[in-house]
RNA sequence: GCCCCCAUCGUCUAGCGGCCUAGGACGUCAGCCUUUCAAGCUGAAGAUCAGGGGUUCGAAUCCCCUUGGGGGCACCA
């Protein structure tokens, strides 16, 4: 049974990386049938941050990464929080101490600050100085007696070559040398990241670690905790990152990256799991489409590829416009209803009374127009108001003066209220008709009504529009452009 | 400074020794369609496969070096 794991820590937003990295888990663990399972790593209690593991969770929602186990979901590994294992984590430290594989260390911070600043200008390598392995035991008796601050470190073996097999790198390899004695248990006796990930993933039998490259100087760390504890250590694939546009890592400087703020913007669940799985991973050489069920389905790590992506956000807007329009009309409407629910800011305020129907052709008339939901606000305010903004110097289109636009609009005033359907066919036929005899080109014409019915240089198709506006505002929008004019 | 990883069009990528005078997508540009904006369709430009050495009959693909980029070196994860 494969096993993965996603370890959020609960100290900020859920950036994008970290997100697709669970969506990877999510995808590997869903195609061979395995769990895929929350872990929250709250050790640091300095850093943590009211509500943001409530909004990791609501972003793994969002795109439908349900866990089999974790916050919310019991199962039989828990707790699924580390700040409830400490118990756990302290025993198997007291056991590597006994082992004489971890040991007290009671070196101030100021010690260690001054060590690393002394190697940085010898231009040695960077690491502790084993300053407390080394001490006489009488005085260790003498410092652990005085209940001294202390923390724990792990005893790094000399002289051994460690080696992973990585999933997606392949075969890489350190010399244990050149690592230091890291802590494992610190003074306020949580653990670091290195002890708890180890022995949490062992206790709930991970057998596929899947994370982000950042995380490969410090896998041969726990590599060795695994040795000296003798377990075996699960299979590790480090991801590729995820770039800014000017190629370091993805940050608040480079716009948007909570995954929650794409939510805001308008940006559907779809896109984003067919947008991140292609940062990184494809199926062949023109499948650009997928849908969540196929990459289940496709999904594997030997098509995972080495290099870093950069966040390319044209794409994303690309695709997201593609969705858009893929959706049928009704299931779209209901999506804007409730993204207009959640994110008011970004709503358009519809009067009460306005018919579902009504709000049908609306949205039928931007669909193909619309790449991200925040949009559709600026693109359909003209049909709810009563009132629309009119720029008079705009109303006036190229090589048209004041007496011809308002001769022009008083005979399609006179023909708009002779017309006897208010539907498309007859509008069109009808104003284009008119178009010809004023002897003025259907840009100059359209271009006017347009302005004059919509307050916009564009909008979806004028003759559509004006059927969905109905005959009562048209007119009444046509005579206050008049009168604005006069 | 030390360690590790990576390297194909601007960007995401295909390629896993001969199908490559390097394919697809986004973006860009041009044309068509057209009442505007989109969408759609057609086409174009765009990569001496970072550079240099090998290995091989043959290298984008394997090896080495150089260069460049990234990541890591905390009582953070």
């Amino acid at each position: 049974m494969i096993r993965v794991r996603f370890a959020p820590s609960p100290t900020g937003f859920p950036h994008v990386g970290n997100i697709r990295t669970a969506m990877f888990n999510w995808l590997f663990a869903r195609r061979h049938g395995g769990k895929f399972i929350v872990r929250v790593e709250d050790t640091d209690q300095n850093r943590l941050v009211s509500g943001a593991l409530d909004s990791i969770l609501e972003a793994l929602a969002w795109l439908g990464l349900q866990w089999d186990e974790g916050p919310n979901v019991e199962g039989p590994y828990g707790p699924y929080f580390q700040s409830q294992r400490l118990r756990l984590y302290v025993s198997i430290t007291d056991q590597l101490i006994k082992d004489e594989q971890a040991y007290y260390c009671y070196c101030t911070p100021e010690r260690l600050t001054d060590m690393r600043k002394r190697q940085q200008t010898l231009k040695q390598p960077t690491g502790y100085d084993r300053h407390c392995l080394n001490l006489p035991t009488s005085e260790k008796e003498n410092m652990y007696g005085a209940s001294k601050q202390k923390v724990v470190r792990f005893r790094m073996p000399n002289d051994r070559s460690i080696i992973l097999e990585d999933l997606i790198r392949g075969k890489v390899s350190w010399d244990s040398n050149l690592l230091d004695d890291f802590v494992i248990l610190k003074s306020d006796g949580y653990p670091t990241y290195h002890l708890a990930s180890v022995v949490d993933d062992h206790l709930m039998e991970i057998t596929h670690v899947l994370r982000a490259e950042e995380w490969l100087p410090s896998t041969p760390k726990h590599l060795m905790i695994y040795q000296a504890l003798n377990w075996d250590a699960p299979l590790f694939g480090h991801m590729p990152m995820i770039l800014g546009p000017d190629k370091s890592k993805l940050s608040k400087r480079h716009g948007a990256t909570s995954a929650l703020e794409y939510k805001e913007m308008g940006y559907l669940p779809d896109t984003m799991i067919n947008f991140m799985a292609l940062l990184g991973w494809s199926l062949d050489d023109h499948t650009e489409i997928l849908t969540q069920e196929t990459l289940v389905k496709e999904f594997s790590l030997d098509r995972v590829v080495k290099s870093a992506a950069i966040f390319n956000k044209e794409k994303l807007d690309w695709m997201n416009g593609l969705y858009i329009r893929s959706m049928n009309l009704d299931d779209l409407t209901v999506r804007l209803e409730d993204y207009w629910k959640e994110f008011p800011n970004q709503a358009l305020s519809i009067p009460t009374g306005v018919s579902r129907d009504y709000l049908l052709k609306v949205v039928s008339l931007i669909q193909e127009r619309l790449k991200l939901l925040s949009e559709a606000q600026e693109l359909t305010e003209f049909f709810f108001l009563d009132d629309i903004n009119l720029e008079i110097m705009e109303l006036l289109q190229k090589g048209m003066d004041v007496n011809v636009t308002l001769f022009a609009l008083n005979v399609t005033l006179r023909e708009l209220r002779a017309i006897d359907s208010f539907n498309v066919q007859n509008l069109e036929k009808c104003l284009l008709d008119l178009n010809s005899q004023l002897e003025l080109s259907r840009g100059q014409f359209l271009g006017m009504l347009r302005m004059a019915l919509t307050g916009k240089k564009s909008s979806p198709p004028l003759f559509a529009t004006m059927e969905v506006l109905g005959r009562d505002r048209c007119i009444r929008r046509l005579e206050s452009a008049r009168s604005s004019l006069s």
